[in-house]
Parts: C-alpha cells; structure tokens; sequence
DNA sequence: GTTGGTTTTGAACGGGCGTTCAGATAAATC
DNA sequence: GATTTATCTGAACGCCCGTTCAAAACCAAC
C-alpha cells in the first residue's frame, strides 16, 4: 500500500476505465472481452485484475460514475423562475450528453447486463435526474406558466427528444451545438408554455 | 425441395426467428448464443442452420423485416393536409412501435453489430421513414401552418421523442394507449404548429 | 544494494462459442 | 412399402471466454 504520487496504477486504472468505456461503446458489453481492453491498455488480461474485481464491475462503475457526475454538474443550473430553470435543462442535458457519447451510450444501452442490484442502484440515480425535470415542469404548471398535464410523461417526452441529438450530432457539421441548443430550446418551449394572451 | 402446406420447416423457421427475437431483446444479439437459441425451440443447435445460414443473417433479417414491415404499415397512414398527416404519423408510429417492442429494441440497439453491408441497408429503410416525418412537416411550413425551420432536425426530434414511448409504457398502468397516444400528439402539435392569429 | 511491497506476466482452468457434417430419422411421393 | 427428400442429432473442430495464481519484474525507501 502507501501509493506514491506518479505510480504506474494511479495513470493505469483510469487507462483501464477509458478503454473499456471506448470498447463497451463501440462494440457492446457483452462482446468485447477482458483481452480486448487489455491489449487497448498494453498489458495483459491478468493485470486488470488489479483494477476491478470483475468485468461486470467494470461496466457497473461506468455507468455509476457517469450518472454521479451527471447529478452533480446538474446542480449548477441553477435558480430562477420554472422557464429559465426550464432553459437552463434543456441546454445542459444537450451539452452535457454531447460531451460525453461514449459514456452516455453505455448509460442506456447496457442497462439490461447489470446484475439486478447494480441495475438497481443506476435506475435509481436516472429516476433522480428525471425527477428534477419533472420538478420544474410541476413548478411552471403551478405558476400557471406551462401547460402541463403530466409532468412525468411530459419530462420523459423532453428527456427523450434531446438525448436522441447524440444520434445525429457531430461536430463540424452544419449546425453547431449552440444552434441545436437553440431550436431544442424553442421546441420543448412551445411543447410546455402556454401561450399568454396577446402574444401571438 | 417442394415444401407442401404443413412440413415441419414451415412451422420451424418462424419460430427460430420469434426465438431469436426474444432471446436478442432481453439478452442482446452478442450475449445470446447460437444454442440458446435452439433450446427455447426445441432442436439441437445445428438443427438452426437450416434456416439461416449463420448468427449475423439471422439478426439482420429481423431487423430488415420489421424495417420493411414498418415502411408497409406506414402507407396506410394517408393522405390529407399536413396537419392531419402529422397526427396520423404520431398515432401510427406510437401504436406501431407499442405492438412491437422486442422489434423495435433491436433496431435500435444492434445497429452495431450489423456488418457493413447489412448496417447500410437498415440505415437506408431508416431513412425512408425519417424522410416521410421530415416531408410532412416541409409541406407544413410551405403551407404556412407549421413554424419549422429545419424539417431534418425536428423530424429527429419529434421520433426520438415518440420512440421514448416504449422505455416506458407498460399496458395496464395509469395510462391507456389512446392517452398516451392524445398526449403526445398534443405536444407534437404545440412544438411545429405555429398558431393562427385570434386562436389564444 | 538490499528489502519489501506492488504490479505484471504467462500459463492454466473449465467452459462456452459458431459452425460443420456424417449418419440417423422422419415425412412426402410414387 | 420402397424411394426420395427434408430435417435433426450428436459429436467434433478450432477458438475465445472470464478468472486465477505462482513466479518474475519492478520500484520506492532505507
């Protein structure tokens, strides 16, 4: 024990995490082997053994991490009347999600290769995000200010729509991430406001 | 040759393709083995191969055929202005969707186990019903009655977010189809169409 | 430069994989 | 009922799997 700082684990372990995030994303959990991520990381199987108990571990950690961090960065949208707080959702999900393809597609695609307690624990901290959303569209629809008749089946409306921008995104392309921020904003805006009279 | 009305592969072959689709749903095409497969029908694993020639057939004519059944089903949805074209699109893709959910999974989540050839095809018959969403909301805004700007990014958005529908509905629950189904056109119909004037 | 802990190797374990195929079985045809 | 197809079995092929572990290599501390 008694890690000094700069050992070969303290930059291998996150070099065995961020492999087997590329790998899980690109091919699959269940089809890319504990070989695989260790010829991406230069050693041999056995070594990662170091690192994670197991490889069901592996994809567990991920995940949670993920979502951790997610709940986390989601704490500094902020304050405001329900539509700004609105706004600043939607523009977070968007560039929060785009940041991160790799883990983001693992989150949702290899949710049914979690052991029933792991699976457990990450729907629970989804729920959490989900809820924060519907928080808010509660929020706007007791102000009067949205719409809403649902506030769930609404949050998972919006939530659906702006993690499917990772499908089609990319960088470079004809719209930047400002400007899909931008017509997302405005879509889930006429989705959830009710127009005041006059405005039209 | 010269299969009469009853032989046994007539009644064989569907049931290795519903096997496979249970079975790629629940578990994924890669963790799904060849003699799973063979069990949930009855039949030694070699027995399969009577009825495709490998795994990778196997996964892409199901996707194909639920993407061909798609495009077929969706003719029906018909004619009208644009308005009553978007409607019939929501209702139809959620029903369409709904009745079919292991299909439907797999379309979505095993794109990436598809070999080049098969993967282009499937994202060919994809785009063919994306293009049929973004056209109707193009006629739409030509007409003036719908307020889109980017017929391509809202098509997306507006079939991300019905698709979500099948992550989780569940019949039985608080919500009939038909509500579901009333729901969302309500919120598709606020996010494009641009109200007339004096209808606030 | 020896010590003592940490990390890696390389081989092994038992088992499952997709696929093939000769031979057995079943079903349809005459 | 003999013959001809169609279908299935059961074993085998070569290969890869997740995981373990003794022995080797490495490396900071004294």
């Amino acid at each position: 024990m008694a890690r000094t700082a700069g050992s070969h684990s303290d930059i291998t372990g996150p070099r065995v995490r961020a492999a087997a995030l590329r790998l899980f994303a690109r091919h699959g959990f269940a089809a890319v082997s504990m070989r695989q991520i260790a010829q991406e990381v230069g050693v041999q199987a056995g070594a990662l053994y170091n690192y994670t108990p197991d490889k069901q571990t592996l994809l567990f950690e991920l995940m949670r991490d993920h979502m951790v961090e997610l709940l986390a960065a989601m704490r500094g949208v902020g304050a405001g009347d329900a539509l700004a707080r609105l706004e600043g959702f939607v523009r977070f999900h968007i560039a929060f999600h785009h940041a991160r393809p790799d883990a983001v597609f693992i989150a949702y695609m290899e949710l049914r290769n979690l052991e029933p307690a792991n699976f457990a624990e990450i729907e629970g901290l989804r729920r959490r995000y989900e809820t924060v959303l519907e928080q808010i569209l509660r929020d706007g629809a007791a102000a009067g200010v949205f719409g809403v008749t649902d506030s769930k089946l609404s949050s998972w409306a919006v939530i659906a729509m702006l993690t499917g921008v990772n499908t089609w995104f990319r960088d470079g392309g004809r719209l930047s991430l400002e400007d899909v921020q931008d017509q997302y904003w405005g879509m889930v805006r006429r989705m959830v406001v009710v127009p005041a009279a006059g405005t039209v």
